[in-house]
DNA sequence: CTAAACTCTATACTAACAATAGAGTCAAGT
DNA sequence: ACTTGACTCTATTGTTAGTATAGAGTTTAG
């Protein structure tokens, strides 16, 4: 299978799969004589699961790490949960930064009504006046 | 005032000043014999303007219009406002597509305990099992 | 045998800086 | 006057996960 093939089946574009192939995710079995990327059927499931993990924002050095220890499945999984756990702590914490973000920006809308000019515009004035909260 | 005055008194680094000219946020009022940048006392709050705007994670590029509308101050300020409205629809956006990301680690989260092998990993195996969902 | 479709590598681009290299400038102390 | 340390300069590289090119080579169908 050459790359067009498998990114039509996994539904990737060309770019990512060699990107994917250069940072280590996948291997090409082999390489035709004109030197294009050959990849065993097994290469699509492997690629799912990239961009299963891809889809839940694991870092492609997070993904490098799990297909490691898929790889030694007599290990204890602990590495595994933990992982994960540290992921969801990074998720909700980006979660609330924006929650909060979204709060400071609501009140600095509703200091300006439209059809004022910039002069009396309460979002500029506010945006001014004092410094960051961050 | 040179940069490194500049930044101690807004409490940004010297490289993010250095930055902020490139971008033309800022502007040194004169460079001295030397070639080092000099700036005046309104850029204080110039920089603090602009700090508080990237605390609200308002891009280089908005601020730049901001501070080009301040400076017509008797346009109309429907575009500033139009620009924190579709900066707050694209925070809910984000936040929404968080929340839905952390639900679903939470999920993958249950489906392994610890103190089990690779092998036997919920977590390995859910990811495996099916594709994408974004 | 040619033209279209495909693939290759390498490079630049995205955002907002941080980090570094290597060179030059300035101020204070001797 | 001279040295030393602190400061500054420009330019380059790195960060993330790709996307988008350029320019060249390969394969396949007609």
């Amino acid at each position: 299978m050459k790359i067009g093939e498998l990114a039509k089946r996994t539904n990737c574009t060309v770019q990512s799969i060699r990107h994917y192939d250069k940072e280590g995710l996948i291997h090409a079995s082999a390489r035709s004589e004109g030197n294009f990327r050959l990849y065993d059927k097994r290469t699509i499931d492997r690629l799912m699961f990239i961009k299963h993990c891809r889809s839940l924002d694991l870092s492609i050095i997070e993904i490098r790490e799990l297909l490691q220890l898929s790889d030694s499945p007599d290990e204890r999984c602990d590495d595994i949960n933990r992982m994960i756990d540290s992921h969801v702590i990074e998720v909700e914490q980006r979660i609330s930064d924006l929650q909060s973000l979204r709060k400071q920006l609501k009140s600095l809308r509703n200091s300006c009504s439209d059809q004022r000019t910039v002069k009396q515009c309460g979002i500029l004035s506010n945006l001014s006046s004092h410094g960051n909260t961050r």
